[in-house]
Order: C-alpha cells, then structure tokens, then sequence
DNA sequence: GTTTAGACTGCACACGTGTGCAAACCTGCA
DNA sequence: TGCAGGTTTGCACACGTGTGCAGTCTAAAC
C-alpha cells in the first residue's frame, strides 16, 4: 500500500475516493461491488486513489443498506472441549471462502444462551453455527421468524429450517465396540459423563446394539454419573468402575471421547496398576493431537472435522440465498484409528 | 420474550417500535442508549412496545454512526498452540464486560497477516489484540495512523502506542533452571523450536543468565533446530539431544512448552528408555491441562491466562478512551508448579 | 450520415440509527 | 398567577454505503 503524504486525519470515504479519482461516489461503490458496472479505466483510477488514501470499504455501512451483515455467529461451550476447538479453525478458513467472518460467542452456561442469541441478533448475523451444549430450542425460533439460517455440528435440533451436520456417531460406537470383541475383550463398559449430549448417546446407542448383536452372553454396558469432565472426568469414572474383582472388571472399554479416555488410561495404569493392552483395551473418541502420542497411543475414532466445517457453512450458505429450503441432515463418516490400546 | 401475534415478517425498525408506542422515534433511541434522557413513563411503554414487536437495536446502523463499532478483532496463530486456545475463554469474558464482541481472525500464514488486518479494517473494529505469532509491523502502522488500539499478548511490540502484556517468561526461564539445580541436574538444556518468538528467546535468557549465575562450570544450553511444531517437534529434538553418551546427555531440560516438553519425555522414555525423573528432570512452560496427567505430570510454569487477558483487554479500552496515551508494557507474574517431573 | 443496442455514469433515494438544538412540559416557589 | 430552572421531547440532520433509473456516450450495423 502506498503511504499518502498528505495529512489523512481519519478514515477515508468513497466520497474523498471520488474526489480525488474525479468520479462519481457512485463509480467508487460500484468498483468494490463484485459484478457492478464500471468501465476499466474508471476502475483503475478509482483503485489508484484508493490505494493513495488507504480506502477500505466501510462493511458496517454496507450491511445496513444491504440488510445483512457478513458475520457469522459461532457459538461454543467453552474451550476446553478439545473437539470444539479443532473444529474452530476449519470453521474459520470455510467461512472466509465466502467472505464471512466468525463472530465467537462462548456459552458455558445454559442461561447465558438466550441474551448470547440476541446479542447475536443486534449485529444482523448473516447466520449461526452452533456446536455441541445444551440446546436452546426456545429463542432459536425466534431466528426461525427471522429467517436466520442456523447449522448445528454433533447437535439435535428436531427443528424444521436448520440443518445438521454431525459424524456417524452411531457407527463409531458399533466399530469401536467391534475392535474391543477383535482385541478379546468380553466385559465391556462404555464410559461418558450425563452430559446428555445427543452425541454421547448417539455413541452409546451403537456401542450397546453392536454389543448385542455380536451374540455375547451377559455383557454389560455401563453408563455412570460423574460431575466433572474430560480428563478428570476419565479418572473419576475408572474409581468407580475399575473398584472390583478382577473377574468382575471390564476388559475393554469405549469412551465417549479421548480426553476422558486418557484419564480412564491414567487411574488404570497408575492407581489400578492395570496394563494397556495386556489387561484393559480401550478407545476414544476424536482423534486428538494427544492421542497419538506415545504415551497413550489409543486407539480412537476420527471425526473429520475439515468435513463436518465444510459442510455446516455450505449448508448455512445455501441457506442465505434460499431461506425456504427444507432442513437437511448431513453425516459425515468416521473412521476407526488403531493404535496400541487396542492391539495384543 | 413475549411473541407477537400480528403477522412480522422481518425486522422490527425503531421507527416501527415509537409508532406502537406512540412516541417519536428519538425517544425509542434514547431508551437503548444508556445514560440518554428519557422519562420513566416513557422508557416503559417504549420496552414493551420493543418486547412485543422483538425489537433489536442494530448495532451496525449504530457503528456507522458513532463511526466506531463494538467489534475487537482477534488474531490467533491456528488452534495448535494450546495456550492460545486457553487465552480465548478470558478474553471473551473480558471484552463481554464492556460490550465488546470478538472477531476471531486466524493468522497461520504470515503472508495472510497483512490482508487479515485490512480486513479487520473493513468492520470498523473498535482494537486488535494480537497473540504471539510473527509481528505484522508493517501494516501495525496503518492501524497507528488510524489511531486504532492494538494491544498484545506475550509479543514483542517496539512499537510507539501499542500496549504489550506478557507473562515474565525472563524471571520463568530463571526459576526453571533453579528448580532444575535443585533436583540435582548439572548437564542442562533449554529446548526450543526456531519460530523466534519474543516468549521463547525471553524464556532462553532467564534460563541461561541463571545457569550461569549458579557457579556451575561448562553449562551447556542448547538451542536445537527443528521444523515441526508441538509435541512431534519435542520427538524431533529428543532424538537430537539424546542420541549421545551418558555422561555427555544432559540430565535437566527446559522446555518452551508444554506440548514440546510431553514429546521430548515420549521420546526419553519410549525411544531411549530413561527415566524421569530418575534419569532426566523436565521443566516445561504454560502448566496446559494435560501437565496435570499421571502420564506426565509435568513441572511447568504457570502463565495466567486470566490476567494476561484481563490486562490486554483493559488497556485496549483505555485506549479507546484516549488513543494518545503512550506504550505501556505489563508483566504478569509467573508461577512455579511443582510435580512429578523435577522430584527426586 | 443515421440508427440502435449496449455499456457506462451520475443523480437521488434508501438503510437504521445517534444526537444537537430548540421548543414544550413540569415542578416548585414567590 | 407568574416565573425560573430543570427535565423531557421531537425535529432534522448526519453517518457511509448500495442501487434503480434515466441520461450519456461509444461503436457497430445499415
């Protein structure tokens, strides 16, 4: 960019473009309109002096006329779900494919997401993509009057209008109750907190049928309680679980995400002295960075998260142009990794 | 919120809102603009007419008038980097304090940096808080003539009118190699990735000015090359430093991270089959969730998210205040926790 | 040279809001 | 009642932009 050598207090406008281009304010907004009509050597004089004052388009403005903005809210429960945040960056770089911006709103509490959604709703948000949390059915019929177009990634919805995108959750949890009854295991446990999200019990509900129809007698799946979450979550639930005989201890174990196996692996290897593979097999969920490593080398399922992104913003694009589409319900595959918590 | 029962196909205006309540559209302005003059009688028949009709205050229309908009852009550098990730929760919370709402930008090509920032521009962004990552001086500058306030998180800034907030990574790199003497190490290393970053050569320096304060003779630090990052960087440089005699290997290690430091004892153990802290003391930097597993329990240097966000959020609204106050730099205190990883 | 289709341009209006200014209103006191 | 002082209100303008419409210009076809 070309440093103007003028005094240039504040912001440049089109009208100062203009002025110096010796054009209308018109020819200005119509060269930074994609597909407007504008001669070429209009074009180029009107960039040429907006390069030389620092012009950049007033967005805020032309959203007001154009009664839409180019902001996306995102809305998250906090940071400390791993997947959350991996699923921030491909959810960031689909949107600016389509000149959109994330606007991140952060829910950790359940209140906060009504006056969240209406906060949203002041800045005329072009749309909204949650991720997994609690749902907020009631004010999001209020962006249904609106025709916001809504995405939800790993969420329930049962809302007509707003798509949903989530990994095949119910599949995950067959392949991976398969890869324990591969591994040797017999007692099998499926571990989560009571979340209650629609993916856990989704991963839970496959879990078990699997479990059933691979003709095993007397397995029992085990669902328990638990107050705290994620990795500490993993350590409080393998207290309760791994607290027993050895004939009466599971030998493989399916955990709702790899974040609470790798608490589960700790308290196992560290406060039961059990072995991984040898005397527990275990999976995950998610496939985070950590799961590879050395230390845990756990056998998980990934979710692909560049496709899940992909397709909540091209859902919710498509739903800009046309707000009348019927809702749709994408699932995106996922895909068993085999690391050493599963072989022996 | 009550529903109305006429038919609203759209967004409810000010205008529409006064004519139902039977007052000028003016008086509808002043109601959402706190400290306006407004009577009692007149503010309430204004919020129920706004209540029945679902108004929303278009925060954009209001930007272009107070030629300033509600918006903070936020730049991060991906989501690999755990410590940002866990800065992104305080930093909400704090710019929800002042009504500021954050516009997530990710930067991870540098030559993404300069059209990201002119982008921010387009929206007007009330200021910019920058998270570590490589300095975007040139364009740092359009936003000085703009008087638009920028703040920084563990960042070099050298900038006239830009805040800077940082952990005191010097006084951290120094209570490491203390804590690393401690535990009886004498051979030590500090182990870093060549991003240059302002934190990870200030942590450097207080570990080697302290080394060398110890009275210890023939320290050897070492600054190792890699070009991956995290926890397959710590892999990487392990099989460096540790592919050598005994007697030559170091027996204390600084990591500039968490997630480096939980690769390089994956390697330690698994590859050459150390113990720590038997054979090895580690000290990493940032105390990520997982220092805290029995896997790693990992001594580390606790960075305060909350006070580093807290601190960069408040001088930017200082800022915003008077754009003419000159550069402050702030120190967050660090703090040593103590685990498994340098007890012996 | 005349006609005509098409590309381009400028005028003027619209978007939804904040706010200075003066008028209107209210309250209390003489 | 008359008046002073303060509070509240509405008018009108401003912010920076997109775009319909009609007029102008260019160039090709006749």
């Amino acid at each position: 960019m070309a440093m103007n050598d003028e005094i240039t207090p504040g912001w440049a406008t089109a009208a100062d473009v203009a002025v110096r281009a010796g054009v209308s304010r018109s020819a200005v907004s119509r060269t930074f309109t994609p597909g407007a009509s504008v001669s070429q050597a209009t074009r180029e004089r009107v960039l040429k002096a907006a390069d030389e004052l620092g012009y950049q388009v007033n967005r805020l403005a032309r959203s007001v006329i154009q009664r839409q903005s180019t902001l996306v809210g995102v809305v998250v429960p906090g940071m400390h779900n791993e997947f959350v945040v991996q699923l921030l960056e491909p959810i960031m770089q689909n949107l600016a494919r389509f000149s959109l911006a994330p606007l991140l709103m952060n829910v950790h509490d359940p209140a906060q997401m009504e006056s969240t959604l209406r906060y949203l709703l002041q800045y005329r948000v072009a749309g909204v993509i949650f991720t997994s949390g609690s749902p907020p059915i009631e004010l999001a019929r209020e962006y249904l009057r609106l025709q916001v177009p809504v995405a939800m990634i790993n969420r329930d919805a049962n809302l007509e209008s707003v798509d949903v995108v989530y990994s095949d959750n119910h599949r995950g949890g067959a392949l991976a109750a398969r890869c324990l009854i591969a591994a040797g295991a017999r007692r099998l446990a499926y571990v989560n907190l009571p979340t209650g999200t629609y993916s856990g019990l989704s991963r839970g509900a496959g879990f078990s049928e699997a479990v059933a129809m691979s003709g095993l007698a007397a397995i029992s799946v085990e669902l328990l309680q638990g107050t705290i979450s994620g990795y500490a979550g993993g350590v409080a639930i393998a207290a309760q679980l791994l607290d027993r005989p050895p004939a009466l201890r599971p030998e493989g174990v399916f955990c709702a995400n790899d974040m609470l196996a790798f608490g589960f692996m700790d308290a196992a290897r560290h406060q039961f002295g059990l072995r991984i593979p040898e005397d527990l097999v275990v999976v995950g969920f998610d496939d985070v960075p950590m799961a590879a490593a050395a230390s845990f080398a756990l056998t998980t399922l990934r979710q692909s998260v560049e496709d899940l992104a992909r397709n909540a913003v091209e859902r919710l694009v498509e739903r800009m142009a046309d707000p009348t589409t019927p809702a749709r319900t994408l699932t995106v595959p996922v895909e068993l990794v085999v690391r050493r918590t599963s072989t022996r």
